[in-house]
DNA sequence: AGGGATATCACCCGTTGGAGTGAGAAAAAA
DNA sequence: TTTTTTCTCACTCCAACGGGTGATATCCCT
């Protein structure tokens, strides 16, 4: 019995890579699709119903963690495997939260996939030790997040998040909160330790999404 | 008759100083109330009925300009000034849409002040020739941007946007659309310039607000 | 009295961001 | 067929950002 596997990238050449690499092991697996949006990953997956999804993030019309959302909440039986470019990309815990059964970099090595594949076909999580170190890790500062109840941020950290949502610079945090610019960068610190964020604008999305701002409408 | 002016800043002693200042002319003017936040100063502006509001934007509790939006919603009569910082503050187009009569620098000379509350007071507008000259040309830009349709941006640089609000940064834009990092630059320069904004962050919290992008919910 | 969390700030350092300028190629519109 | 728009990229330059480390003072809690 092969493992059946729906391929989502918007980069063409990768998906032919891929398929070109999935041939060389046509015992073990076979490509039964390719998406190159999430939208068309969705699609997809209803069609085929394949056994385990390779989905890229960044994709045109409907990224690949809103596509796996949704996969999983209707198909939870499929596998969804993340892989990713970037090496820090802070999209790992929140793509375990979408349900996704692994998170893996594209320098992966051939063989590593193909033994990731077999392995989430019998229910295992696909990682690799960096990606699970990062997790655990995170996870931990999660959960000492959660049990402090809400945000965890303090007063000031939340002063420091708003105004960052509102697009002001450090140095203009600082003026506004009459504190240096050092202080301002290390509560900002924080904050993206905190929220296991990358950077300022996904501090900011993140204020938005959670409604810690006002989104002045329009 | 004096002029009854609110003071809205979340800066106690700014807010003194401008009150002694203003205690000099009492002829002229006459400070009614404070506010510290957002909110107090809607409060008191429904309150108080004062003639003119001087508005500082970064506020705790709701900033300057969602206070000014509500306020000129409710009581057009109270003449708005935008009191702000920073010489370069991407909010001034969203301030004048809001209906605000003003928008000055806290650089601004006391006399000048003075002559300025005259003026809102006839129904003049408040601001500096250097502030005019800004809005000008970005309502030159506007005008283009709108009777171009809908945002004017290109198919490029709305993909750009929608990589910028997930939080990605240049380097994994760059390699997720498979450009060089220039490119990624010279795009998101584009988009900054057309949407009059200041850098990336409020480029992806306007992306956000207006739906471009799918705002992944939680 | 001691421990932990908070808020403040300094210094270093490498990377990124954004402004400015210029320019070429291809596609679309005039 | 010109002209304009779009997309691409290079190069410089400086300010801003973000990581890391460490320090001090305050306050709260046990």
């Amino acid at each position: 019995m092969t493992i059946r596997v729906l391929i989502a990238d918007d980069h063409k050449l990768f998906r032919q890579g891929l398929i070109s690499l999935m041939n060389t092991r046509q015992d073990l697996v076979e490509v039964v699709g390719e998406a190159e949006s999430g939208e068309e990953a969705i699609k997809l997956a209803e069609q085929l119903k394949p056994d385990v999804i390779l989905m890229d993030i960044y994709m045109p019309q409907g990224d690949g963690l809103q596509a796996s959302k949704v996969i999983h909440g209707r198909f939870p039986e499929i596998a969804i495997v993340i892989l990713t470019s970037s090496e820090k990309d802070g999209h790992l815990y929140e793509a375990v939260q979408t349900g996704v059964s692994g998170y893996l970099l594209k320098s992966l090595d051939a063989e590593e996939l193909f033994g990731m594949l077999e392995g989430v076909t019998r229910g295992e999580a696909a990682m690799t030790r960096a990606m699970a170190t990062r997790l655990l890790k995170g996870v931990a500062n999660r959960m000492v997040v959660e049990e402090k109840g809400e945000s965890s941020l303090t007063e000031r950290e939340l002063l420091v998040l708003r105004l960052v949502a509102s697009g002001a610079s450090n140095p203009e945090i600082a003026e506004s909160l009459s504190i240096s610019v050092n202080t301002v960068k290390s509560h900002l610190k924080n904050i993206l330790e905190k929220l296991q964020l990358d950077n300022r604008t996904q501090a900011a999305t993140y204020a938005l999404k959670r409604g810690l701002v006002s989104p002045r409408d329009k």
